[in-house]
RNA sequence: GGGCUUGUAGCUCAGUUGGUUAGAGCGCUACCUUGACACGGUAGAGGUCGCAGAUUCGAGUUCUGCCAAGCCCA
């Protein structure tokens, strides 16, 4: 079988991702399996409106690797795919689409006509996202694929809504929320993002009334807002207004006489000790308001103007009349002082404009009741946090959470069930849609036009995309699922909301770890944004470097807890290991054709006999094992470094090598193969969750298809240690054959001698093992060193030349007279080297402290140590004399 | 202002419950186109583990303080 020269993944990895999903390998079974594991993980859900960035990538790519992990150790295993409704961020992009292809808005359309536009927009363009991911790889059940709008999980919505109401943890009310005038609705707290500007702290003077020359002075970084103040605030202690309780100012420009009010909001060391109170535009302003019963006076409208009671300022953008105010009350005099003053503004997430604080009737849900048992799941470790420390930050917004506003002046998504009575007054609140005022039966109802927040249907997605309500097949076998694997940026969003409504609506936790991964930054370790200009497209590298050396590049940065940082030269030399796995793989086809085998029967042995073979099985095994926790541990850094440790510096640069030995030898040479064949297959398997495609086009060319043989890697098991490997001993002489050989290179790299040409050599062993290994292994001490060995027998004079010792051995390379300087040299570097290490071993043992305080197992190590290290310091200075 | 995280080789990171010359990859230097692979091989250079104290026979590892960077919440 010949293999192209060069790795070029494009050829083969198209192919069998297709493959794969018209297989149906990633198809989760259904039905009682008693004795399998079950595995299952929900995507975090992706905007109808995405297409893959590097992160999804990296996030898709940690997921994948653990499915895949699990679905070949014999689990029953679900990856769930879907998309969310992405309610602003949909109707933002197909209002734009509308603006610019038809130049209309949604109001010329109407409500109706709207929502069926932007369906017909998800038709089109809303699988983006999903080819991409069928491109990459991903191992999910297609056939499981969920819509936060579908039907069914409509009705767990509804279902979800009806039920908290019903409790009384949904409420409808006046309150002061975030609006924003951009996007035309209320948002909730964690959608507004605060950012910090420079702005000014305006000083405005207000006089008293009946006290002809008194004046407090207010400072403001919103002066437009003290058109609709209703009172002024002192602190009640604070001895320089005692002589204002009870009286009352005039508003300047307004004339509105409003009341001197006591109130803990004026805080005596801030600025003047007074503030002017606005209960209808500021949110601390509003709970005061409530505590005196100030009046509303709102001048502010959800457009962001100002209005009719704003007197003369009506019409004009909060902007605008900010300036026009601020000249005005300059002009009157009344403007005092102007300092520059930090201010951090509150932004729409979506749109960044800024959120006006405004009083508006909203659904809110309480949270508190819903919070505890979320608190208690992760304290009581039902629900364990990957890395750890992100509990913290959990349990930090649970203990302080706020109701969360619910309901959103949006027309794309979940309409809330709730219908207005104009009769009575009465809302009717339903899981199916009614006709008749349930207390005065009029039919004068009308459903509520606002939806809910796309947040609240994604805080059922875990129970709602396996089908509940319905009591399904799907939810008693997948739920809870077994981990989530997402990003920080949603751990409130999202990840909080399905822990407290997933413990609600089923009793039980959601997931059972919640893995937290990193960010992708780029090679100066700064955040990717289209702004900048520095962001990587997955699809074009993946078209460059291969799907498999990009997961590859990301898995080997992604250490629990850390960033990402990713670059090209890693996606460089990630290609290079995919690359040296398929020349490893064309020696082997090579080697296969030489012997005449086709294929390697799955399952099939050879005696492990060979010292080689004793240590690459060791080997094998401890990897194997390693590699298993670390994928338990979604520690996907150190599977990616050990299965790269394993068959670069393991398997390439040794095994390989004396393979290559035993083949040319000819004895057994049959055997020899067949051991190289199962250390490779297995190490493919061990390799396929991290480099799926690669592992597939090799396999499948190596493993004879057969009754009882997976007909696909995907499928195949993953590979589990086995007691019968492990061999100590095997690992030990294998390690001073790898010394023999280090030994030989360096001495001939040292005296800079012509690495082409055949060395003589002198091979001096010193204890059991070396003497063995010289006396079974000689030709392959050679082979690896291009040098012919003579073995000296104990006692023998030594021959003179360069020399390197070890306690086992001691090794001499003849030498030309040139060379014995640089010989000279180094081991009077070695001596000195040694000198140290045996003077503070020397000044260790002779502490009374340590020889008395340390256990005997160190001292003894550090006694036997330096025992070595004198012996070689006398090895070397015999050389030194020799030379 | 509150909270969290991180400072180890030029870069990105490992470093298990404190213990014997602190590791890896990339990059760098020198040599080598040898029959799997130059997307390769061999050898090598490179670190006062952010700083200052404390605990201990012994600290990269534990504790305190400081400095620096980043993130989240108000």
């Amino acid at each position: 079988m010949q293999l192209e020269k060069v790795y070029e993944p494009q050829r083969f990895e198209p192919h069998w991702a297709q493959l794969w999903i018209d297989r149906g390998y990633f198809h989760a079974p259904t039905g009682e399996q008693p004795g399998r594991d079950v595995f299952s993980l929900v995507i975090p859900p992706p905007n109808v409106t995405g297409s893959l960035h590097i992160g999804h990538m990296l996030e898709h790519t940690e997921i994948d690797v653990t499915a895949r992990w699990h679905r070949m150790k014999g689990d029953r295993t679900l990856w769930l795919p879907g998309q969310d409704h992405a309610g602003i961020a949909t109707q933002m992009v197909v209002e734009r689409a509308l603006k610019a292809t038809e130049n209309i808005t949604r109001h010329d359309l109407g409500r109706e006509e709207f929502v069926k536009r932007v369906w017909q927009w998800k038709e089109q363009y809303g699988d983006t996202i999903i080819g991409q991911m069928k491109r990459i790889g991903d191992s999910c059940d297609w056939s499981r694929n969920r819509f936060t709008l579908d039907e069914g999980l409509s009705k767990a919505v509804r279902e979800t809504f009806v039920r908290l109401y019903e409790k009384g943890l949904i409420y409808r009310g006046e309150y002061m929320v975030n609006w924003c005038p951009q996007c035309h609705t209320a948002l909730s707290d964690l959608e507004v993002v605060h950012e910090e500007s420079q702005g000014n702290l305006w000083h405005i003077q207000y006089p008293v009334k009946d006290m002809p020359g008194r004046f407090v002075t207010v400072a403001t970084t919103r002066p437009e807002t003290m058109l609709g103040d209703t009172a002024v605030c002192v602190n009640a202690a604070d001895e320089r207004y005692f002589d204002l309780h009870g009286k009352s100012v005039i508003l300047p420009l307004m004339g509105r006489e409003i009341p001197v009010i006591c109130d803990d909001l004026a805080d005596p060391k801030f600025g003047t000790g007074v503030v002017k109170v606005t209960p209808a535009h500021d949110p601390n302003d509003f709970e005061a308001g409530k505590r005196h019963n100030l009046p509303h006076v709102k001048v502010i409208d959800q457009n962001a103007q100002m209005t009719e009671a704003a007197g003369v300022y009506a019409g004009l953008d909060r902007y605008e009349a900010r300036k026009r105010v601020l000249a005005d009350l300059d002009a009157a005099g009344a403007l005092v002082k102007t300092d520059a003053y930090q201010l951090s503004a509150g932004k729409c997430q979506r749109c960044k404009t800024v959120v006006e604080p405004l009083v508006s009737k909203q659904w809110f849900c309480r949270m508190k009741p819903l919070a505890e048992p979320a608190i208690k799941a992760v304290e009581e470790g039902r629900i364990v946090f990957v890395p750890e420390n992100w509990s913290k930050t959990y349990y930090e917004w649970m203990y302080n959470i706020r109701d969360w506003c619910v309901s959103r002046q949006l027309w794309w998504g979940h309409r809330i069930p709730a219908w207005h009575c104009s009769a009575c007054g009465e809302i009717t609140v339903s899981r199916e849609d009614v006709s008749a005022c349930g207390k005065c039966g009029s039919t004068a109802l009308a459903q509520d036009t606002d939806v809910l927040d796309t947040w609240f249907s994604s805080g059922l997605w875990p129970f709602s995309t396996l089908g509940w309500p319905e009591q399904t097949e799907d939810l008693k076998t997948y739920y809870p699922t077994t981990v989530l694997i997402t990003g920080f940026d949603i751990l409130f969003f999202w990840v909080a909301r399905m822990i407290m409504l997933g413990i609600e609506m089923m009793g039980e936790v959601p997931f059972k770890t919640v893995y937290i991964h990193g960010l992708v930054r780029d090679a100066d370790r700064q955040k990717m944004s289209k702004t900048k200009g520095n962001t990587i497209d997955p699809l074009i590298v993946t078209e460059q470097y291969g799907t498999d050396a990009v997961r590859f590049a990301l898995l080997r940065g992604a250490a629990p807890g850390t960033d990402i940082v990713l670059s090209d030269e890693r996606m460089v030399s990630s290609r290079g290991f995919a690359n040296k796995i398929w020349n490893a793989a064309r020696f082997i086809f090579m080697q296969m054709e030489r012997l005449e085998v086709e294929d390697f029967e799955f399952g099939s042995e050879a005696p492990i006999e060979s010292f080689e073979d004793r240590w690459i099985f060791a080997r094998l095994n401890e990897t194997t094992a390693k590699i298993n926790a670390a994928q338990a541990g979604f520690r996907y850094h150190e599977v990616a470094d050990l299965i790269w440790g394993f068959l670069w510096d393991d398997f390439c640069d040794w095994y390989v090598e004396l393979k290559k030995l035993r083949i040319q030898q000819g004895v057994e040479a049959k055997a020899h193969l067949t051991n190289l064949l199962r250390v490779f297959e297995q190490a493919l398997r061990l390799l396929h969750p991290v480099m799926p495609f690669l592992t597939e086009e090799l396999w499948q060319r190596l493993v004879r298809k057969a009754e009882g043989v997976a007909e696909t890697i995907c499928l195949a098991p993953y590979p589990q240690a086995r007691e019968e490997w492990t061999d100590a001993n095997g690992l030990a002489v294998f390690a001073l054959y790898q010394e023999m050989v280090g030994s030989a290179r360096a001495l001939r790299a040292e005296q800079k001698l012509d690495p082409k040409m055949t060395l003589e050599g002198f091979l001096y062993p010193a204890d059991e093992t070396a003497t063995r290994l010289a006396g079974h292994e000689l030709a392959a001490l050679e082979a690896l060193t291009n040098t012919k060995f003579t073995v000296g027998a104990p006692g023998e004079t030594k021959a003179v030349g360069a020399s390197r010792s070890t306690p086992e051995f001691e090794m001499v390379l003849k030498l030309s007279g040139a060379q014995v300087d640089a010989m000279r040299t180094r081991l009077i570097k070695e001596i000195e080297q040694l000198e140290k290490v045996i003077a503070s071993s020397r000044k260790q043992l002779g502490s009374e402290a340590f020889v008395s305080k340390a256990p005997a197992h160190v001292i003894d190590g550090i006694k036997a140590k330096m025992a070595d290290y004198e012996a070689q310091v006398a090895k070397s200075q015999e050389s030194l004399r020799a030379l």
